[in-house]
DNA sequence: CCATAACCGGACCGGGCGGTCAACTTTGCT
DNA sequence: AGCAAAGTTGACCGCCCGGTCCGGTTATGG
C-alpha cells in the first residue's frame, strides 16, 4: 500500500533529531511541551515537525512507542532467566530506570493515541503477565497478585520520587524495594479488593 | 493589618460556590481546568473569580489548602488512637479516600504556590512523621522506614488506579494494602537506598 | 551536472487561555 | 426609602499554542 520510498538522507537525520528532542522535551515539561520548543531544541523549523508527524499527538506516540518496545524486549529477554522472582524484580528495575529519565506515561496518557501504540502496549502487558505468572508459580510473589497489579504498580516508584525536589537519581530504587516487598508472599495480609483486568 | 471587614452575604455565598466548583473542576480535568469553566460551573461570571482570588493559582491554592487541613485534622485525631499501627493504616485510608475524589496534588504541583499552603503542608507532614514514629516504635512498621517514605507513598494508591479506565471506586484499597504490606516488618528485605529528608 | 522531487522554514491563522475593566446590580446602614 | 459601598458581569486584551502553507533550498538519479 504505502509505497515507502526510503527517506532522503537529511530527512531521516532530522527525523531522528526530532525524536530525541521530543523525548527530552516531553521528559522535562510533560505533555505541555510545545511543538515550537521541540523544533528549536532539534535546531529545526516548526514546519519540519509537521512534515514528519501529522500532529503533536502523533509525535508523542512515536516517542512512546520506542520506549514501550524497548521495555517489551527487556521483558522477553528476562522470560528466559533462571530465577523467575529476580527476573521480575530485574524487569521492574529496568522499567523504572528507563522511566527515570522521566515519565513518558505509556499507559493512560498515550492510551487514546495511535493504534500502533495500543498494540505495542498490549504486547508489553502480555510480557508482564507472563513474567508475573512465572514468578507466582515459583513462589516468589504472593498468590493473590496478578499481572495487572504489577503493570499498575510498575510506575509507582518513579511517580513517588517525582515529588521530592532535587531527588537523587537512584531514589526510586528505595520505593521499588518497598513495593516489591509488598508483593512477596512472606507476611502478606489478605487483599481487601479484587484485581482489575487491564 | 488587613482590616478584614466581613464579606457581604452574596459575596461569601459566591466564594463558597466558587471553591466547590473549582474543587470539582480541578478534580475532573486537572490543573488544565479553565477559569471560565469554573465560573460557569458555579453559575457566575468569570470576573467574579478574580475578585475573590488574585489569580488562577491563588484559587487552586485555596482549594488545596482546605484538603490539606482536613487531612492534618484526621492525622491529629489518630495520634490519640490505641493501636499506632492501625492508626497509620487508617490515616492512609482517609488520605486515599479523600484523594479518590481526585488528585489535588497537594505536594509538588501546589508547592510553588502560596506561603499558606507550604505552611499547612509542613504541619501535615509533621503529623505524618509523628504517626510513623509511633507505629515504628510499636513494631507495626519496619525499622528502616521513615515519615518521608510514607509521605511519598501516600499518593501512590490513587495514582496507580488512575491508569485503569472505569476503575471501581474502591480499587485503591487493593494497592494501599499491597504497599502497606511492604511497610511491615515481617519479611522485609534491606532497602538499597537511604530515605530522603522531605 | 542538471532537473526535479523531496524537504525545510517561518510567517501566518484561528482559537482558547488568564487576566482587566468600566458599566451595571445588589446589599445593608442610616 | 435612599444612597454609597461592595459586588457582579461579560466584552475585551495580549499572549501562546497547534497546525497550515508556500517560496526557497537541497539531495539524488540519470
Amino acid at each position: 500500500m504505502t509505497s515507502t520510498r526510503p527517506l532522503r538522507a537529511d530527512a531521516s537525520r532530522n527525523r531522528r533529531l526530532l525524536l530525541t528532542a521530543a523525548a527530552d522535551e516531553f521528559a522535562e515539561r510533560g505533555l505541555d511541551a510545545s511543538v515550537a520548543d521541540i523544533a528549536r531544541r532539534a535546531g529545526l523549523g516548526k514546519g519540519t515537525v509537521f512534515r514528519h508527524f501529522a500532529s503533536k499527538d502523533d509525535l508523542l506516540a512515536a516517542v512512546v512507542l520506542d520506549r514501550i518496545d524497548e521495555l517489551t524486549a527487556a521483558g522477553e529477554r528476562l522470560l528466559g532467566a533462571a530465577d523467575p522472582g529476580s527476573a521480575l524484580l530485574e524487569f521492574l528495575t529496568v522499567a523504572a530506570h528507563q522511566r527515570q529519565q522521566r515519565d513518558l506515561s505509556f499507559l493512560q496518557e498515550a492510551g487514546d493515541l495511535n493504534a500502533d501504540v495500543t498494540g505495542a502496549r498490549t504486547r508489553m502487558f502480555d510480557t508482564v503477565h507472563r513474567l508475573v505468572d512465572r514468578a507466582r508459580e515459583a513462589g516468589a510473589v504472593r498468590a493473590d497478585v496478578t499481572g495487572a497489579d504489577v503493570i499498575l504498580l510498575m510506575c509507582a516508584p518513579n511517580y513517588v520520587t517525582s515529588y521530592v525536589p532535587d531527588a537523587p537519581p537512584d531514589l526510586w530504587r528505595r520505593y521499588l524495594a518497598i513495593i516489591f516487598d509488598g508483593l512477596r508472599p512472606e507476611g502478606a495480609h489478605a487483599l481487601p479488593f479484587p484485581a482489575p483486568s487491564v
